[in-house]
Order: structure tokens, then sequence, then C-alpha cells
DNA sequence: ACGTGTCACAAGTCATACCTTTGGATTTTT
DNA sequence: AAAAATCCAAAGGTATGACTTGTGACACGT
């Protein structure tokens, strides 16, 4: 009846289609408080999310719910829904970590990632040593074999896609949930390593040996020594950050 | 009109009340599903939340908005909202972590957030060392001092809050906006391992003169030595998870 | 200037209606 | 009997409109 009469002149009636109004809405809004486009103390409203989106105040509320929910904004009655400072925000978040990969300010994003990688992945690298399955070790030994073969073959797409599933292997492996957690990040962070030659990105010798040496003493059970080799391969991450 | 008296009769009506109904479901789901009293797969319907609490339908949407975007439930139309498997949780997202914790089982959550502090806090102290504003600096100076005076003194419990500190500005304090969004949890750590005993916890010498290697190495600017200072206060931490 | 009160604004909640998708049962076909 | 097509009802998704409640901001009186 009316109401569908006014659907269809509002919108295009089909409105939010597959891939759901209330994800665009997300994504448009959540990239630009993560981006800084809108900044904190900036003010938006449930109407005006209905009238710039074309969404109904259901959709309105579910999107700033989530929004709460990463705690980019809050909403006061009587002033509207609010951008938080950055500082509350929810940095975890792995929706927050990829808008802020692809605003324009992701070197910040980047370098913090890399930095977290620095810190977990040795530690990650002792729990593999104690818990991984026999077939994970396995898999790592294995992995590192590839790793040298398609190093030195120079097949470097081939190499990062072998790369990302070793530091993946391994946070899976490491038994600490928080860890596994991380994976997609880190891989983030690989791919971009080559892909935007940030850090002109050519498996070195010294590299792949430290792959191989953390693959040997996790499938030894050899947690101080996985740790060190871990650490060794993070140094040359360090280096190009500046942070050695 | 009839709607007023719908509410009154349904609920208190006043219902929801300061604490936001919202809210409260949102615990009480969320901390089930954390608990593991709702196990992944089961399954819930909007209607049976709506029953359930005496909520709209818009407040039970909200909520299971909520846990959707903290990956606990993926909702299906003419399936309902169904509980996710664990690994996928955003195990990062503070909400999550404090069910956990107060769940019964808090201890894989402990021992993760253990691992996390053994991996994050070293290279914290060398961000810190290198980034640290002069005040951040004569802060950690002197929650050092306060530590040893505290700790010679046997004051157990101004000494957990000095502790605190030293390790909430030390994350503040290193740069890295992830790692500082870690301060609540680590205070979560520390406070938990004296309260519950955990670890009988007496300050020993040892690790006081860590925390003031930590602080004088930080305030030169001396990134290695915060570094491996922190990782000595944080042995102590793993000996006694048996990571040693 | 300084409390105090009023009011309008915007979120919060609720009830209802309609749509869209889809798992599973039913039927048809091979 | 097995596989494919069809249909149906269940459940989430969206839209609306009404009402409640909290609260800045402004006006007012002291």
């Amino acid at each position: 009846m009316s109401t569908a009469t006014l659907q269809d002149a509002d919108n295009t009636h089909d409105g939010g289609a597959s891939p759901a109004m209330h994800e665009r809405v997300l994504e448009a809004v959540g990239s630009a408080i993560a981006g800084g486009t809108l900044a904190p103390g900036s003010r938006l409203t449930l109407d005006f999310l209905q009238h710039e989106y074309g969404i109904s105040r259901t959709v309105a509320r579910d999107t700033m719910k989530v929004l709460e929910s990463m705690n980019l904004v809050y909403s006061r009655r009587r002033v509207g829904i609010v951008v938080q400072e950055r500082r509350l925000w929810n940095v975890f978040d792995p929706k927050l970590v990829r808008w802020r990969l692809a605003s324009d300010r992701r070197e910040i994003q980047y370098s913090s990632l890399t930095e977290l990688r620095i810190a977990v992945e040795p530690i990650a690298a002792a729990g593999a040593a104690r818990r991984a399955s026999a077939a994970e070790r396995a898999r790592l030994v294995s992995l590192a074999a590839d790793l040298r073969r398609l190093g030195e073959a120079g097949e470097l797409g081939a190499f990062l896609e072998a790369d990302i599933e070793f530091h993946r292997l391994l946070l899976a492996s490491c038994g600490n949930e928080m860890f596994m957690a991380l994976d997609g990040m880190v891989a983030e962070v690989l791919t971009s390593r080559t892909r935007q030659g940030l850090m002109p990105f050519k498996p070195r010798s010294e590299a792949i040996q430290a792959h191989e040496d953390v693959a040997a003493a996790v499938a030894s059970g050899d947690a101080i020594t996985a740790e060190s080799a871990m650490q060794h391969i993070l140094n040359e991450v360090r280096n190009a950050m500046g942070l050695h």
C-alpha cells in the first residue's frame, strides 16, 4: 500500500540489493571515520544518515550500534552521534584495521602492525615449538623448504604466498587464541611489503635460512631456538623500520 | 494509548530503566556465549529474545548486531542467529575479554593475555625509550622508585597500584596505538595475579631492580637495555607459566 | 551575573507491516 | 529408487510512525 509506494519513490525499492544496504552504510561511515574524513568530535544524526543513504531508521541504528561497539562513536540524546577520539577506538577490530589500511593514513597502521608482529611472532614460535601438532610441525618444515626453492628461483609471487602461509600456520599452531586472531593482519603486512615495494623484498639467503631454523626448531620442540630464530627473521624488519 | 497500556502490562513499563535494557541483554547473551553456556552452533531467534527479555524487535536486533560485529554469532534467514565457532571470535574486543574473564573458563583467557604481555611489553619498552615524552620518562623513574619503597615496606596493595600504573604508562608512551589499547587487559592480569594469589606475589628485589632498570633505560633513551630489562621482568612470569 | 525553568531536539524504544531469502518437505522426473 | 524441480513456511531484513526520555540551550526572573 502506501508503504510500497513510498519505498518505490524514495529508493529504487530494491534499495539495498544483495550487498546489504546496511553494510554499505557501515563501510562508508566506518571508512570515513577511520580515514579522518569524519574527525573526532564530528556529529551525525540518525536523521541525517537516513536521508544521506536513503535508509530507514532501523538500518541507521544498526549501523551506529556497530560503530558504537567498536568505540568509534558514542551517541547521546539531544546531541546525536559523536565520533570518538582516536585514543579510545578498538584498534584490534579487524574491520577498523581494514578501513585504516584502505585510508590514506595507512602508514601508521602498517607500522603499528609491524611492531606487533615483531613482538608476537617470536613468542608464537616458542609456543608452536611446545604445542604444535605433528602435522603442523611437518607442514612448517615443508613450507620452509618451499621458501628456499621459490626464493632461489626468484618466484616472488609464490614465495610471498608460501611466506604468508608459513607465518599464518605458525600463529595458528602456537596455541594462543589471541595470537591466532592476528593472522589476517600479519598476512596483510607481508603482502603490502612485497606489493607496495615499501620494503624492496628480495629473499635473502640469511632470511631463508632463518625460516628453516624456525621450522626445524619447532619440529624438534626447541622453543628457545625457535624464538631466537624468529627474532632473527624479524630483525630484518626492525632494521627496515629504523628500530635498530 | 493502546501502546502504553501494552507496555505497562508487558513490562514494568519503566522496563529498561537507566542501565539500558539493551545493555543488559547484550551482557546476558554475550556472557552466555563467552562462558560456553551457549555453545557454538546453538541457535537463537529474534522472537525468542524478545520474549525471553521482554524487549522489542529493535532492541533484540541491536544486540545481535553488536554480537555479530564481534563475530560471536552470525545470522541467516530462515535459520536464526547462530553462535560462531570460537576460532572466529574477535578475541581482542574488550567486551569479550571481560566476559571471558568473568566466566569459569577465565584461565584460558588469563594465559593468553599473559603470553601477550610477555610478547608486547619488551617491544613497548623499546618504543618508549625511543618515543616517550620527557614527562613520561620522569614519571616512569618516579614510579620505579615508588615500587622499591612500597615493595620493601611490604605494602602490597599500593605496590600493585603503582605496578599497574608503571606498565600502563609504558604502554601509553610507546607510541604504538595497538599496544596502548592493551593497557586495560594488562592491568587486569596484574590485578588478578595478586588478588587471586594465582601466582603468589611477593615483590622480589630482583624484579624491583628490573623495573628500575627499565625506567632508567627509557629515561636515557636506551632502547636495547629497556627491552632486555623488561624481558627480565617477564621471565619471572614465564617461569610461573612453565614456559621456561 | 547567576541560578532556574522551559522547550525543542534527538536518541531510545515499541508495535506493526511487508519484503526477501532459504532450508526442508513435497512432488515430479528420470 | 535416486535426483531434480517446486513449493511453503519460517525467520531475518527493512520500513514507518508513534511515543518516551534525557538534556543542551536559551529565555527568564532574581
